[in-house]
DNA sequence: GCCAACGTTGGC
DNA sequence: GCCAACGTTGGC
């Protein structure tokens, strides 16, 4: 089980969004590093869920990858803000996932709280200039973020 | 609103 | 393949 970091911005979909939903398909990616790393998830991986374009911006839940190798519908969709007119149902180019609610955590851990604990080198969120929409968590630091977060990561299904 | 970082596009 | 122009992200 892997565990990755999602950015979102709370005004288009937030985790209060995901509590009401319980479950989305996580489309709109067109990156494609953020790309390759969602073609690498795997049903149960968790994804610690980052508000990004919030004061402040920083880490306000978990959930759970429940669904992969989706291809994602809004490329084909010319109404929408994610078409992409190089993608066509022969030959897609974006492929996601579908996520669950997990857990809220106790309050936000927010980037200067990130920054002060954990490198650059440890999570790519903290590094400055960082635009990558999805990106891995070590085992060691998913630990570390989940106790910071008021998690416990001893107990099964956290 | 500013601007640094950085990805993409397209001419050559 | 290079690189300038341009667009987007996202913290501040």
């Amino acid at each position: 089980m892997n565990y990755w970091l999602m950015k979102s911005e709370p005004t288009v979909y937030g985790l209060d969004d995901l509590e009401r939903d319980q479950q989305t398909l996580w489309d709109g990616v067109r990156n494609y590093q953020a790309r390759n790393y969602l073609r690498q998830m795997a049903v149960g991986d968790r994804a610690f869920f980052y508000h990004s374009n919030t004061k402040p911006p920083g880490i306000v839940g978990l959930m759970t990858i429940t669904a992969v190798g989706i291809v994602d519908p809004t490329q084909f969709d010319p109404s929408s803000d994610y078409h992409d007119p190089k993608a066509s149902p022969d030959a897609p180019r974006w492929q996601t996932v579908t996520v669950t609610f997990g857990q809220r955590f106790d309050h936000c851990l927010t980037l200067d709280q990130l920054k002060a604990t954990i490198s650059p080198d440890e999570l790519g969120v903290v590094r400055r200039g960082n635009r990558l929409s999805v990106m891995p968590v070590t085992i060691a630091i998913a630990h570390r973020l989940l106790v910071l977060g008021g998690l416990n990561p001893s107990i099964p299904g956290t």
